[in-house]
DNA sequence: TTTTTACTTTAAAATCGTTCTAAACTACTT
DNA sequence: AAGTAGTTTAGAACGATTTTAAAGTAAAAA
């Protein structure tokens, strides 16, 4: 499936703006990202693009599925374009994310979800630091 | 140990604010909560500090150990007065942080820490969101 | 105790990531 | 082609957090 079609099957229209970001970031390489990073890439491209509409578009791919957004304490927006579930390794040091795979990680023994509510999905986080 | 103790073995000279806000913070109840929230308890203590002092404080707190910051893609800082090794329930629709001790999880299989790192904490995070 | 020093608090300004506004533009439908 | 609903944009606005720099305070030195 080509990207124009990943966008319609979403329900976004494929503008030119949508096309350009979906040609960077949905080339299947898994990748963790800003959208200052991801306008520098838009520029390197040749094209540019309104910040505006970096984060419109953003929001509008993590509403349909087609990227994550990382939970961090960092100020500024973590986007990630493996949308499997999986797990981080963080150095706190100095923001870096690598993926780990889900069959990397076993979790045996699970909490009952509180009354009422559905378990939407299990994220591990290992805080690494570097040796020194 | 108390609190002007427990202040001067982190290295922090307690000062009368770090010592309104540890009153609140370290009472050995766990909470979850903003800069603002704790504005709001240090105004409703009957006294009043900048908001600077505020996040100040908590920034010391932090790196002192005394507290935690949760890692979260909200855009407000959210601290833990949980200091244990622990892992939390979030409801992202409404931001909800429930504590899971470190007993309830039971992680089988670990990945192994890159090369030249070091394990410094593993959190597990279980979305939840609301039966409809 | 006084003096000195380094650290802390503060209000206000600045900064920074992100969202809003409203006008121009474009994709899709009829 | 004309209509319309959705999108892009520059720039303004916003909200959380940090910085500034001057005044205040705690600890150390004398
Ligand atoms: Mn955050
Ligand atoms: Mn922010
Ligand atoms: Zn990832
Ligand atoms: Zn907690």
């Amino acid at each position: 499936m080509n990207n124009k079609e990943k966008l319609r099957k979403a329900g976004l229209r494929p503008t030119k703006q949508r096309m350009i970001i979906a040609d960077i970031l949905l080339d299947g390489i898994d990748r963790h990202f800003t959208a200052e990073n991801l306008q520098n890439e838009i520029n390197s491209s040749g094209n540019s693009m309104s910040i505006a509409t970096i984060y419109n578009c953003l929001k509008k791919f993590r509403n349909c599925g087609l990227i994550k957004q990382v939970e961090s304490s960092k100020d500024t927006a973590i986007f990630d374009t493996n949308i499997n579930q999986h797990h981080h390794f963080l150095d706190e040091e100095t923001g870096e994310l690598i993926d780990i795979e889900n069959d990397e990680v076993n979790l045996h023994k699970l909490p009952k979800i509180p009354q009422g509510y559905l378990n939407n999905g299990v994220e591990v986080l290992i805080k690494i630091k570097k040796q020194i």
